[in-house]
DNA sequence: TTCATTTTCTCGACTGTCGAGAAAATAATT
DNA sequence: AATTATTTTCTCGACAGTCGAGAAAATGAA
């Protein structure tokens, strides 16, 4: 369904450019702007002047230096005009992070999980009480906050910010809106993790225009599994979901997943799987509630050497990514595929399970099988995916009110 | 990445609303229009003036009689303002359809196919024969046509219009585009045919507001198995897409598919693969090029007699369906499923197989069973998604175009 | 001090939408 | 038959936005 159009729009979008730009490739002229937007000049005065009234940017105090001719003047987020908050939940820890509206990290902590207590009720108070912490460590008001970000493994309902799945709290669901709507005034945005490492990767291809990106994957190896899809859809706009990939149905025969179904990618691939078949557990065994690396590592380690069982345990895990890969690809497109996360330590004992796996299908057979490329530094990425839609998010908002 | 708006590109979009507007709601008036589309009354008038003298829109003969006041006149496509052409490749016949730019059927005439032939190049010629003697039918110019809008079973590149694999043809490829291209004007669109089943569902949703419509699934029960996705992207628009469903990963032991590989959810859905399920024959045989319906029928009755190895057929094929939809929601997102075919009169005896197949994920077990509605009249309704896709694309054009 | 060069800023023209009210066309009423 | 009421279409001026061209500004080189 088309929506009408009008003038005003037209500033909008345009705004939103500018503000795309400068977050893209950091402090810009008044001329690199205009060239970079593809605005003439005058429009682009006219916008800057906006949001510059707006208090949205500032002309940066250091001028570059350069040859002759009038000074070029650098335009740049105002740092101050706001904050955000960056919460990177995973099984271990909790990290909270605050950024300025410029992107720049200004204070972070770590809080370890309790994995002993039970239910979403004590989380969500140490949750608050962390935000709260956050403030009073920078001495900052609370309504100075613009937005907060959140990040979790499992599935999430994006536009309601509620986590409907998650490998800790499983079915208990956990409304972040609702949670902060009572104090906070901030935008709050909940995204899975991986999600965010693909928003991340996409961001980074389409810096690099060369490169024609057109859509990617990323998968994370862990002790679940996690799969992000970034596409550009026909309009140009970057479309990224991520689907309940560790969870879609292998193989029954791949035992129970801690999901409570049977048969899941992440029962045979996620490292609670892997251990269970390499010491011949069976396979309706109530899986392990963690894993320690170490153990796997161990296992790695005999696997590495040609014990049978060890090696056939990462074999099923590739088969399981390999089969579910291919059967993305049928249901999406051909695409590259970025593997991240701690199980990219035993990529090597994987990746002929993936390749057999991925052979079996009709689509690898008639495009070939897609690149896989192995990405370090998980985490880095998360938290680049997660400013990357926070502050697009809120430059989007910017740009949409007005001067108002 | 956002790209740049002017006021030129406001006009565009308006136009292509008014247009929009007239084609589904047929004729309205002035007042009608500003009110569908929210456009003011001036800028209807500027509009519609502009199309009227690009020939594109008339004023309506026939004015509707009615209270007091002055008469309104009704804006209507003018029907001469150029043709369309619809071929419908399907296994046994080919269908061509010659339609105005109103969306009227003009002239239609089927040719059935030659089975014996080998090859893409016969049925090349046949083609382009067709579109010629559609022509002097009708005594119609070449230059007239402005689209023609193809459709098959199969994989489909739809920027390219070429046909990249299908049932009858296997991997030849077939480039329409560079088919038509020396002799004919008219743009050149292939459409998967279970797409455009997904398409004209989606736009009789999108036709009731009321039903809240987010996201639908088609599927096509035959021969062979097509899966077309309609969803509604965040900026408003929708977004079709046809996955290779039927050529995706069910499990091994599904046996050769034609396509080659083995476990396709067709080499256990399709009609040749209940055959040889029911038959007991073995599970590598290669497949059957073609199985008539009565055959299946046959089946169908023993089936429903109780006879066992008929009724596991079909359960097999239900859970080969259960299991796809089950992966195709985990990596979309729950959608009501619509199915069409020849192949829903054997629907009573594959749902129970489809809910047990169902019944095994997570994504099922989560948030519960799709919405599953059987849909009749799947030539009907990929005749719509035909005109809806080839109108909408033509409209984009003019709307695009400006007064030229 | 003047000139060349580069960037920023400003002005008028153009395109587009909108609201209000005039104009048109008909039915109902006097 | 003339007038009035009603409804729709059409038109005009105001406003928002972009664009190209050229003026103004600011600096290094001559």
């Amino acid at each position: 369904m088309l929506t009408k159009s009008s003038t005003e729009l037209v500033r909008q979008q345009n705004s939103a450019l500018v503000l795309a730009a400068l977050r893209r490739s950091g402090n810009l002229s008044h001329t690199e702007i205009s060239s970079e937007t593809g605005l003439a000049s005058a429009t682009v005065s006219a916008i800057t002047a906006e949001l510059e009234k707006a208090g949205v940017l500032t002309k940066a105090e250091q001028q570059v230096q350069g040859g002759r001719g009038r000074p070029r003047v650098l335009f740049t987020p105002r740092r101050d005009h706001g904050h955000l908050i960056v919460v990177r939940i995973s099984s271990d820890i909790v990290q909270y992070s605050l950024v300025d509206y410029g992107g720049t990290l200004l204070d972070r902590f770590d809080e370890v999980r309790n994995h002993d207590e039970r239910g979403t009720a004590p989380f969500a108070r140490s949750f608050v009480d962390a935000l709260e912490r956050l403030l009073q460590r920078s001495r900052l008001e609370r309504d100075r906050v613009l937005a907060v970000s959140i990040s979790s493994k499992g599935l999430v309902d994006g536009t309601s910010a509620r986590l409907l799945w998650s490998p800790v709290f499983g079915r208990e669901e956990l409304d972040f809106a609702a949670l902060l709507a009572p104090q906070w005034r901030a935008k709050v945005m909940l995204s899975n993790e991986t999600l965010l490492v693909a928003q991340a990767l996409a961001a980074q291809a389409e810096r690099r225009p060369e490169s024609g990106f057109r859509a990617l994957a990323a998968i994370s190896l862990g002790h679940s599994i996690g799969l992000g899809v970034a596409r550009k859809s026909q309009s140009g706009e970057l479309d990224v979901g991520a689907p309940n990939f560790g969870h879609m149905l292998h193989t029954p025969s791949a035992g129970l997943c801690r999901c409570g179904a049977y048969g899941c990618i992440e029962a045979a691939a996620g490292f609670y799987g892997i251990l269970r078949a390499a010491f011949e557990v069976p396979a309706d065994t109530i899986p392990a509630k963690f894993v320690p690396v170490t153990e796997l590592d161990k296992i790695a380690a005999s696997a590495r050497q040609g014990h049978r069982m060890a090696g056939y345990a990462f074999r099923q895990a590739g088969i399981a990514l390999g089969n579910g890969i291919s059967r993305m690809l049928s249901l999406y497109e051909r695409m590259p595929v970025h593997v991240t996360g701690p199980g990219i330590r035993y990529f090597d004992l994987m990746l002929p399970g993936i390749e057999e796996g991925l052979a079996q299908s009709m689509q690898v057979r008639l495009q070939g099988p897609p690149e896989i490329a192995v990405v370090a530094d998980e985490q880095r990425l998360v938290f680049e995916g997660h400013l990357e839609r926070v502050l697009g998010a809120i430059d989007g908002e910017i740009a949409s009110a007005g001067i108002a």
